[in-house]
DNA sequence: AGCACGCCGACT
DNA sequence: GTCGGCGTGCTC
């Protein structure tokens, strides 16, 4: 009897493969373990058992696996269940998945490494000159990998130079294949056993009378050891006993200590003890029972509570009450979310419990948090993270939490799997009929719309806490200002009477431009031309601080021109603005005030968020000028007032979402201000203060704002009440996107009719070179989601068996919203 | 997706 | 002539 195991490769190929295992193999191999295979003619690729069986392939041979990787599964049975969910569901395929959940420390690849063949001798006159550099190369390296003699030959295509290598016997090659993953190994030193006894130790400094450093090392290292009963690393020792590193190594190489190593986390929380959580407001607590209610009815509950009103605090109740029921908890917030303020908060209550799953944390970081998650230890009760965090090896999940819940930054739009990492989160829950708690203050209206059908249960929290006001919020007519000339730069009097009020009394100010750089457009006076990016379809964006024009979608840059490059006029003009030239115009406004800027541009790396934030919170900061960034979950006591310099792009954005967008936008960023005593004053400045979705803003109406949203996507068949898939074609061929997008959308509409929109360019058209082509179709309310996707998927595999079209991108997304 | 193979234009 | 471009087919 045969035995085979059907396994799940990270390449974008919708099937499992096949390969043969011996006997023993399959009595060892478990459905989760990682194997690396031979696939094609060289590679070897890391694989996951789904599934061991003894039906042998009748088409192909499989071939055997190279290697098990794992004494014990790495992936669990719920994640691979998860991972067909989210295949199926999102139209990708599991190798896909598979890519975005594991770490990549765990997807080995094979790298091919080139020898010289010892036991033939090749004379250098058999070798061509290309040939003879790598031969030569070899006998000064053992080893050498297809990289490296690219670069000796300095050319692309080295595998011929190879291959004839190979054929003359001069070399010879393998696959070879690393662990990437190296623990953390922290060193430590003990006395040598044979001085450990008491006496054993008295004869030892004896002998050491007249070393006396060395004597002194010994006596530190036997003081920490008494006080702390703990082991002793070697650098502790170092600093407290003042020594340098050589005598502890004298004293090792003598055999008087000993060093050993212990496998170090890299993540490890530092911090003080459990702190009680904090008792609840009355509102708070009238909440808290009443999800506790929802929860006996409903797996799922929405918790809408105005901003400030403390939901982080009743998840927190929710959370110990899962915890001392032994299972995990996850805690999804946006990834902007994710700063020191909201992981300090959580280990202040859980303290060691708290696992935080970061974007920024490198793939080692990322490998343990698995591991710990996995196998469920108490470092990972609490895992905080955002949109991947969906894709741990959860064991024994209690409850989701999903924060800001109607953020946009859950959904992944590129590359595949595009899930949506709420409706996953949710999924995930179901699957381990564990409860989901959606938090908000402005929850998004497919959320809301569920929970109003009856099938998300519903709380509502109206109260901020400690009764700390809504803030006032403010409409100014910046053009009624421009008419009157009460405009200086971007800023009305208003805002400057309001800032300069604010400034006066001490409290902070925050601002809001939903745009970067310094200007989005720049325009020839004399001809009206404005740059272009060469590779995009749109005009570049001046960035005054490095005096660059740089594109927003591919990175391009430039030096900003002197002259324009078309008529070489040299009047040229910037037109809208950006917060480079808001932080600008504020420091000309206030001098003797600090301003910072927070968006894209001033927070890359690690750490660029918290420096400054935390520098905003210790007051170094007056005024905060900054992007949608500033919105997120940031808790700001000392900000009294907020100014959105403009609400009108966001409004007049071309997306069915655009009004619930900056309804959302605005409320959130409204309710940075004043979130301790004093009541905060937000400014909204437009040029169409009478825009219903500013009305509802101003008056705090989330309901309204709801039911004249949901009128209008029931009258243009838009979700939450029709669903929507978006069919993007992309190539660099204008003509055969035009082309394919057509017949791609004439299947559609023969299966699907009016119910296919497009194809229809995006606003921007072209990107990196690549033009785009947008179909979409919408799903009636009951439609089978399940045949749709399987109609979409047949016209897919005719589109790309079809020649001409072979070559075009089709890119799935489904509920692109 | 990667990669090999095969065909074709453009240069050391 | 070879180098590198790209279209095509295949992967257990």
């Amino acid at each position: 009897m045969s035995h085979f195991i059907d396994v799940v490769l990270p390449i974008p190929l919708e099937k499992l493969f096949t390969y043969r295992i011996s006997k023993a193999e399959s009595e060892f191999l478990q459905v989760g373990m990682r194997v690396s295979v031979p696939f094609g003619k060289s590679k070897i690729y890391t694989a996951i058992v789904c599934r061991i069986h003894e039906q042998e392939p009748i088409i192909y041979e499989a071939k055997d696996i190279h290697q098990i990787l794992d004494d014990t599964p790495l992936v669990t049975k719920h994640q691979l269940a998860h991972w067909q969910w989210i295949s199926k569901y999102y139209m990708c395929t599991v190798g896909e998945v598979m890519r975005a959940a594991l770490p990549s420390a765990f997807i080995l690849e094979s790298e091919t490494i080139i020898s010289k063949n010892t036991s033939t001798v090749i004379s250098d006159e058999n070798l061509k000159d290309d040939e003879f550099l790598v031969y030569e190369a070899l006998h000064h390296q053992s080893s050498l990998k297809v990289h490296d003699i690219a670069s000796i030959l300095d050319k692309k295509h080295v595998l011929p130079v190879i291959k004839r290598l190979l054929e003359k016997e001069a070399i010879s090659i393998q696959e070879e294949v690393y662990e990437k993953y190296k623990p953390k190994l922290v060193r430590y030193v003990k006395l040598h056993a044979n001085h450990a006894s008491q006496e054993n130790l008295q004869v030892l400094l004896d002998e050491l009378r007249r070393a006396h450093k060395q004597r002194e090392v010994v006596m530190t290292l036997f003081s920490m050891s008494a006080k702390t009963k703990k082991p002793v690393k070697v650098s502790e020792l170092i600093e407290e006993s003042q020594a340098s590193s050589a005598i502890v190594k004298t004293l090792i190489d003598k055999g008087i200590l000993e060093a050993y190593y212990i496998q170090h986390d890299r993540v490890e929380y530092s911090g003080g003890d459990d702190e009680a959580s904090k008792a609840l407001s009355k509102p708070q607590d009238v909440a808290l029972s009443e999800i506790k209610e929802s929860f006996k009815t409903h797996d799922i509950t929405l918790l809408h509570g105005v901003t400030s009103s403390g939901k982080t605090e009743i998840y927190v109740k929710l959370i110990e009450d899962v915890l001392a029921s032994g299972k995990q908890v996850l805690y999804l917030v946006p990834e902007i979310a994710l700063t020191t303020q909201l992981v300090n908060r959580l280990q202040d209550y859980f303290s060691e419990k708290v696992a935080v799953f970061h974007s920024k944390y490198s793939t080692h970081e990322r490998v343990e948090v698995w591991h710990n998650i996995f196998q469920n230890t108490t470092k990972a009760q609490v895992v905080l993270g955002a949109r991947s965090s969906i894709l741990l090896p959860f064991q024994d999940l209690g409850l989701v939490i999903i924060d800001e819940e109607h953020e946009t930054s859950y959904k992944q739009f590129d590359p595949a799997p595009r899930y949506h990492a709420r409706d996953a989160a949710i999924i995930l829950a179901n699957i381990f009929k564990a409860k989901t708690l959606l938090g908000s203050a402005t929850p998004s209206l497919e959320s809301y719309y569920n929970a109003k059908q009856g099938k998300y249960g519903l709380v509502e929290l109206t109260t901020r806490y400690n009764n700390v006001m809504m803030p006032d919020i403010e409409l100014v007519d910046i053009k009624d200002k421009h008419k009157r000339k009460r405009m200086k730069g971007h800023f009305s009097d208003r805002l400057i009477a309001e800032m300069t009020e604010t400034l006066e009394e001490g409290q902070q100010i925050i601002l809001f431009q939903n745009r970067r750089g310094f200007s989005p457009i720049i325009e020839c006076h004399t001809c009206g031309h404005s740059p272009q990016c060469p590779n995009c379809d749109v005009s570049l964006t001046y960035h005054q601080y490095r005096d660059q024009l740089r594109c927003h979608y591919c990175g391009y840059n430039t030096v900003m021109l002197k002259k324009c490059d078309a008529c070489g006029g040299n009047d040229l003009d910037t037109k809208g603005f950006g917060t480079e030239q808001v932080e600008k115009e504020v420091s000309a406004l206030f001098p003797e005030h600090k301003v910072a800027r927070m968006d894209l541009d001033t927070t890359r790396g690690k750490y660029g968020y918290e420096k400054i934030i935390t520098a905003f919170e210790q007051q170094e900061i007056d005024i905060l000028v900054g992007t949608q960034m500033l919105t997120k979950g940031l808790d700001f006591r000392h900000v009294k007032l907020v100014g959105i310099m403009n609400a009108d792009n966001m409004l007049n954005f071309p997306d069915f979402r655009a009004h619930e967008r900056s309804f959302q936008l605005m409320m959130q960023v409204s309710g940075r201000a004043g979130r301790t005593d004093t009541r905060g004053k937000v400014l909204i400045q437009t040029y169409n203060p009478h825009h219903q979705i500013l009305q509802q803003v101003s008056t705090n109406n989330f309901a309204e704002m709801f039911k004249e949203q949901m009128d209008e996507r029931h009258n243009f068949k838009y979700p939450p009440v029709y669903r929507l898939i978006k069919i993007t074609i992309k190539h660099k061929d204008y003509n055969r996107v035009n082309v394919g997008a057509a017949w791609f959308a004439k299947s559609l509409r023969q299966v699907f009719d009016d119910l296919v929109l497009g194809p229809e360019f995006p606003p921007v058209a072209r990107i990196r070179n690549q033009y785009h082509k947008h179909i979409l179709v919408k799903m009636k309310p009951k439609q089978s989601i399940v045949k749709t996707k399987e109609a979409i998927d047949k016209i897919n595999n005719s589109f790309s068996s079809i020649k001409d079209f072979r070559a075009l991108r089709v890119i799935i997304n489904v509920d692109n919203y």
